[in-house]
DNA sequence: ATCGACTAGGGTAATTTGGGGG
DNA sequence: TATGTCCAAATTACCCTAGTCG
């Protein structure tokens, strides 16, 4: 079923949303601020992924309607079967309705990324012959929506402060228990 | 083959993809800002290449619909930007249009694949941290249409086989010279 | 019979520019 | 003063509706 949701919103539409003129939405499009781009006849229209950015890095309130309410989707980026059983094990009792999806190397990540297009990306930051932070910061770059927790088996303070500069928005030192999964997994999807 | 047809659009098509009204792309046609031709009824069709370049002139962000060309689009895996430098050099010298694109790691390829959907893949087998072979085969098992080159910088038989084994079409064994690097993708691109 | 593109027109809303108040 | 935002006015791009036609 294809959602007939609105993909594209006017000026006037953004500063409903946020609050101010339409007057003010176009400066922060001249400005740079929030991205745009202009029909035949020079008309502003602005992408709703585009305002969810712009939203999201004001901190701004989301409203549902510029969400995408296609419920939470998982993507687990990790090669240990382990810790996969085990998530999929904690998700289930979870009182999300949620969907899963599961990377074991770099090249599933970035592909799974692509095709599945998930809010929350767990990823296990010390992958072999993967740069967790280099892939934390690829993601951020291209979305600033996207929820990203960070697995780590060293709960050490640099590690730490590298994790959430690479821009994740939390993290997990291993070994950590169901409950704590659950617990920051349903706390970073709380507006999903 | 599962090679796309030339495809065309309606006037309702367009508006949804520029954001506005069917009846505004109408007066846009009726400007002349947008080609089109009528059919012998009178409804307007808008040929891909014609919207593409449209939406191109007036800056607006062009859906992967739309972008898919039919021409030979080429992404290269591989960290080492003498490579990188090589090929796309080699690449200028080539009769045949076509598109390039690069990855540096497992996950660029992943997600290059995805979003840019070239129909020739040129990877180095012996990434850092990457498993060529797997990824071979991955993409060999979503998309039996794609080409795939191997580079390696060891030639012998054991290698070779295991490259075809795991699903390329072909490879080549480093050093080689650009002639022979145009030769091998323009036969591998024949019929792209 | 249904679906969708067409025309024509009046109504709505986005644009630019300039100016005022916090 | 400098800045960001709001407001007003004129222009025009765009939307919507109804009825027709493919």
């Amino acid at each position: 079923m294809v959602s007939k949701m609105k993909k594209v919103y006017t000026t006037r539409q953004v500063g409903n949303f946020c609050g101010v003129d339409l007057t003010t939405v176009i400066n922060w499009v001249k400005q740079g601020k929030i991205n745009a781009y202009k029909t035949a006849g020079g008309h502003r229209r602005i992408p709703r992924q585009d305002l969810r950015n712009f939203m999201e890095e004001y901190s701004m309130p989301i409203p549902d309607e510029i969400r995408e309410t296609e419920g939470l989707k998982i993507l687990v980026v990790d090669d240990d079967p382990n810790i996969l059983t085990l998530i999929s094990n904690a998700m289930k009792r979870s009182p999300k309705d949620y969907k899963l999806a599961t990377a074991a190397d770099g090249f599933e990540a970035g592909s799974k990324l692509e095709r599945f297009k998930p809010n929350l990306v767990i990823l296990d930051i010390r992958l072999p012959g993967i740069d967790g932070y280099s892939i934390i910061k690829k993601i951020r770059k291209e979305d600033k929506g996207k929820k990203i927790l960070a697995i780590t088996a060293y709960g050490d303070n640099e590690t730490k402060d590298k994790i959430l500069a690479a821009g994740a928005d939390g993290y997990l030192a291993k070994p950590f228990s169901i409950d704590e999964f659950i617990g920051t997994v349903l706390d970073m999807s709380k507006n999903i």
